[in-house]
DNA sequence: CAGCATGGATAGTGCTGCTCTCCACTATGG
DNA sequence: CCATAGTGGAGAGCAGCACTATCCATGCTG
């Protein structure tokens, strides 16, 4: 264990604080009081970490993240349960306004060609923070909605290329994840700098 | 201030709190112990309840934020000082790999006509998580980089449009800082439905 | 066989975001 | 004029989270 904690650079007790919240499996056990762990504990303990760090998320979300990664190794549906355990909005809003963002997005939604049911917690993030920005009184962004939904497909498939691409069979449950959760906050930097440089491009020669 | 909190849904002890962390600015005194609150405060408590339940954030981070739509009322370079209380990366990364990651980066970024400091908070960001991608062993997102650039310039001019389009300039600071946090969300939001769509029309037939 | 490391369990720590209690005071209804 | 209830303000208290430290029986190692 000193070993695993030395090449991840991981204190003993993180790891087996982890070990007991059921991030990472235990060892090969060689005797009552030893064990053996391997590459995947590395790799785990690497994916936890930047889950936690980057992605910024709880121990319990990267929980019931490993445990998607875990057994749901038939790829098929992945982005389903990754994204349950991933996207939560929690603040709650009153029905009627949920009633109306419901519809703004239904119709959005019909224009894409995208389908939900009444419990994706995607569209519920989205239901959400629809109404709260109708709530702080930004009609301007709701305006645009469907601008960034435009958006949005070219994403989608850019992502899912990523995952035909490189991507071997075995690791496609893991990449999605990666790629959900990394991909989020590369998305947030680049939306930064390119919204500095169009304000310089705009703005700058006055 | 019974009045306020009934009028937000907010306890008043929690009110309180506000005040004394220096999130809401304290209302009109009418007497050593009474005083008035206003449009202005009932806006700004709807302001940072937005922010810590759907964008996330700290106490500390969102008094930055309303520091900065308190002072910065000169519209000029509000991105930069909204950015700069928004965006941060905490973990480390090896020397070595941030240099690696601040070339594939400045690449990109002269293609795009981006241009950033070296204290840059979104550059900060996207060269950790790079560096987080890369030591995942998830080439195949860093391939995609390029194209995830161009995306972003998409976003970033229907961003400063909607600023442009609907928003009287003195709430302009503060239609920055909800189009950056909540616009985030929002594009998650719509990432994720986009993303599920995409999968279904490229796997259904099977 | 001495001594240190191991897996495992339990308790403790520091931080955050409230929440509760207390206080001196004052607006207000009777 | 006075009892009551509500106010702004300050301090302590509390629950949850992510660790971190201590302890222990065991067993491997020189």
């Amino acid at each position: 264990m000193a070993e695993l904690s030395a090449e991840s650079g991981i204190p003993v007790a993180t790891i087996k604080y982890y070990l007991r919240e059921g991030l990472l499996p235990a060892g090969e056990r060689t005797s009552p009081n030893q064990a053996r762990y391997g590459e995947e504990h590395v790799r785990r303990l690497k994916l936890i970490r930047a889950l936690v760090e980057v992605g910024g998320l709880s121990v319990a979300t990267v929980r019931e993240v490993v445990a998607a990664v875990d057994s749901d190794r038939a790829a098929y549906n992945v982005l389903g349960v990754a994204q349950r355990a991933l996207t939560v909005f929690k603040a709650e809003v009153p029905a009627d306004d949920r009633e109306w963002a419901m519809g703004l997005l239904t119709s959005i939604a019909k224009e894409h060609g995208w389908k939900f049911g009444p419990d994706n917690p995607a569209a519920d993030l989205l239901v959400g923070t629809l109404c709260t920005i109708r709530a702080l009184g930004h009609q301007a962004l709701l305006d645009q909605l469907g601008r960034y939904a435009e958006i949005a497909d070219r994403i989608a498939e850019a992502d899912l290329d990523t995952l035909e691409a490189g991507v071997s069979m075995d690791r496609i449950v893991e990449a999605t994840v990666v790629g959900t959760v990394l991909g989020d906050r590369l998305f947030e930097g680049l939306r930064r700098l390119a919204q500095a440089a169009e304000t310089a491009r705009r703005y700058t020669e006055g």
